[in-house]
DNA sequence: ATCCTATGCCTAGTAATTCTAGGTATGGAA
DNA sequence: TTCCATACCTAGAATTACTAGGCATAGGAT
């Protein structure tokens, strides 16, 4: 479950360097230590309404190997869309922190700010 | 939007003490610092799908001006599943973290592990 | 030679989740 | 007496991600 996040993931995994479908999806996996193995049917449809938005170019290339692939592109726009989710991801990660750590057994509680001050 | 942790935010915001169903929208919106605004839509299903599930008690009462009111009680077992919740919650935002930092411009590529170390 | 696995792409339909939009009712303030 | 806040509820819509299939090729194993 992704949980609303797919784009960010996506576009998070393509601000490095441009990669094809197959590449991010093993890219997902690797940098998030296996907690998100995210199946085709999820990334593909995802890479394709991100190109649709403006957010990523797509261009065929042949790889080495002689195959086929879809290497996708952050654009300008896809980069600010990416930082914008990033703000997004801040305050609701701050938030369900804040809820998460309110009634923890084993923190005192009502003293001073909400926020773990990471 | 919740993004799936819609039963982990309702939890949290009874770990403290009873509350009925009005009083949880309002805690909610006020520990998450306005981010969590739900509508009773959202919040009301939820807790009856929670006390089917048995993790919330609900009991009639009324209140000192003389309104009806539905007071839901976490039950052992929903403490249980909030405390599941806090862990699947923290692998989430850890894998998220990293994806994010990942990329940044701001960050230094390829240096120590990829969390931060918070 | 043939099979199997990994690579690499794709889509239609389904399942799960949350919101919209409506409803009911009462107390207290303007 | 009218309006707003309180307080509860539900059916259906919208969004989102996944399941389950499909197609094709390279390279190693049998």
């Amino acid at each position: 479950m992704l949980k609303g996040h797919l784009d960010a993931i996506v576009l998070a995994a393509l601000a490095g360097e441009p990669a094809h479908g197959y590449a991010i999806i093993e890219e997902i996996r690797r940098r998030s230590g296996g907690v998100f193995n995210l199946p085709e049917g999820t990334v593909y449809p995802a890479l394709h309404r991100l190109e649709k938005a403006g957010a990523v170019n797509s261009d065929w290339t042949t790889a080495p190997n002689g195959r086929r692939r879809r290497v996708y592109t952050l654009t300008p726009q896809g980069r600010a869309s990416l930082d914008h989710h990033r703000d997004v991801w801040r305050d609701f990660a701050r938030a369900i922190d804040t809820m998460m750590a309110s009634g923890d057994p084993g923190a005192p509680l009502g003293d001073g700010p909400p926020w773990p001050t990471r």
